[in-house]
DNA sequence: ACTGAAATCTGTAAACC
DNA sequence: GGTTTACAGATTTCAGT
């Protein structure tokens, strides 16, 4: 439910984040030890944070090439508005594709997909090409993949 | 240490991983009764997914619309090699910058970035302007943003 | 909103198969 | 690798401020 409620965003939430984007499975114990509250005060202010719809979940960073998916790489995608739908549908039940966006600009989609091999990538491209023109780059190296978000901007 | 030793990736570790993906902040003693094993054994075999690289780490979702930060941008940026090191140090230092790729194609850089304001995003582009030629495309929508992998493929 | 304390549940380490 | 046991530590609930 992201309505806002600024006031969520005290200094003390604030390091809560900062403390969870780090190491999202710290216990309540050590995070109250961390940001100098009761465990029952933080607990109940990560709870909010939740309802508020600005934790929306907690996740595992998993190493994609030690998976064995060693490949990334962005396809743009111009398709027609007729076909959105195909489009999603398509992206919704390929895992590999990981995230799509729609954007201003003369292609329409952008997604990002892994892939075990290069014949692994081309199938990927392959089946997108039904849809339209595609226009792939392939990721050689991610030197920023950023895991927290430095939060001092928030702050008023 | 992402050296593979892939019986790592036996049904029980894919199906501590794909409860991980789901939620970060299970308890040992959930998970174990999930995956069927008793807890010590699970978290033994977490500890070794880590050691192995596997597991990078957990992290918190957080909606970046509900912070303020409504605008997301993918920017192509097209730069001589003798700036990588700067275009890297500048990509680094600027948190709303949350992902970057050097890929091929006519472009050498791709980044992520979030702003709070056309205004904002217009800064950022100026600023990667003077590495070279830009080239922006708005996100109007994530309609995938997937916070899980099926890693179903990987049974052997 | 936060604290502190009690009851319950969870994590950790050791001994063993 | 796995389990069981036992102790230490963490979580939840609630009364009090």
């Amino acid at each position: 439910m992201p309505y806002d409620s600024s006031k969520l965003l005290d200094a003390t939430n604030l390091a809560i984040l900062r403390e969870l984007q780090q190491d999202a499975r710290l216990s309540y114990s050590e995070l109250s030890r961390r940001v100098g509250l009761s465990v029952p005060a933080v607990t109940e202010r990560v709870r909010r944070l939740e309802d508020a719809g600005i934790i929306e979940g907690y996740g595992v960073r998993l190493n994609f090439e030690a998976l064995g998916y060693g490949i990334t790489a962005l396809i743009e995608l111009s398709a027609p508005p007729s076909r959105y739908p195909q489009v999603l549908a398509f992206c919704e039940q390929t895992p590999e594709i990981r995230e799509s966006y729609f954007v201003t600009g003369d292609s329409s989609y952008v997604v990002r997909v892994v892939a075990r091999s290069v014949q692994h990538l081309q199938e990927i491209i392959q089946r997108l090409g039904t849809f339209g023109n595609t226009r792939t780059s392939v990721v050689l190296s991610s030197p920023i993949i950023k895991t927290s978000f430095d939060l001092e901007g928030l702050k008023r």
